[in-house]
DNA sequence: CTTTGTTGTTTGTACATACAAATACAGTGG
DNA sequence: CCACTGTATTTGTATGTACAAACAACAAAG
């Protein structure tokens, strides 16, 4: 705890990025048994939830920016878990069995990664801080 | 507000991530005027604060891994923002006179950012959501 | 039915950041 | 003084993510 003239952790940006990091690599372990990054994970989760979702949705729900969206789409598809059908502008995705195969060990992974903040902040306090910073977000998104 | 059964906003690593991506918009406008990326910024804020610090000491300041401050540092010298001492192992930074002359503009950026986001969130709020971002961080940082 | 604006996607490119391995130095017990 | 161990830095390489520009398809209006 070395002092610092200039308190950065007085900054939301500051903060904000540390915490990211720090649950960053948390998840990146719990996710390691599905062979995919969180956000992939996440992405696949949410097609295998609603085939023939399109990129647009995806990345609206993901908070991503369209073109992450499609390196996203290139690297699940070219590992055969998911599939893409382009009918005019837009694309839809559809889950490929391996996909589908995939929903366990990602909600498991997912459970683990909870399980492990929840053990360090207390469950209680994790809630309230993930509402917290959802609801920071709400207003962040709106005003963008 | 699209409904989703995958309820990703209940996840702590998800909601932080994208907070951290919305700072991460807000701050990059903040110091575009300064010329340098938040991050680099900071790293200079505390070259000018503490001259001759290291390199291992930015790292735990900033809780950045020694490699990104390796190339922070490439970065920063490049533009003769600072001074490198190499001495044995450790490496010393040191402000140029062009670094520290950005003093100013990387303070009043820095305080521009913090009213920007004080103006969505509620000054009271924000405080409060950064200072409980903090507690998060130094337990996650202790057991890492 | 063509022009013009809007929306969804892709591509080029760039940046922050990390980890693992390599390196270079420093301190210790023999 | 030497071998061993630990610490600070660097380098190689990889990933996530973004923005801006290009592109493609649709919609609306003349």
């Amino acid at each position: 705890m070395t002092q610092c003239s200039t308190y950065m952790h007085e900054c939301l940006y500051f903060t904000a990025n540390a915490l990211a990091r720090n649950m960053g690599k948390m998840a990146d372990k719990a996710f390691k048994g599905t062979g995919l990054s969180p956000s992939h994970a996440f992405m696949l989760m949410l097609v295998n939830e609603q085939p023939g979702i399109t990129q647009k949705e995806l990345s609206e729900h993901l908070s991503l920016a369209p073109s992450t969206l499609t390196r996203f789409a290139d690297s699940l598809a070219y590992r055969d878990l998911v599939q893409r059908e382009h009918k005019g502008k837009t694309v839809r995705l559809y889950p490929t069995s391996a996909g589908m195969a995939l929903s366990e060990p990602i909600a498991q992974a997912w459970k683990s990664l909870y399980l492990d903040y929840s053990a360090i902040l207390g469950e209680k306090s994790g809630i309230e801080l993930t509402s917290d910073i959802d609801q920071a977000n709400k207003r962040l998104d709106d005003l963008a």
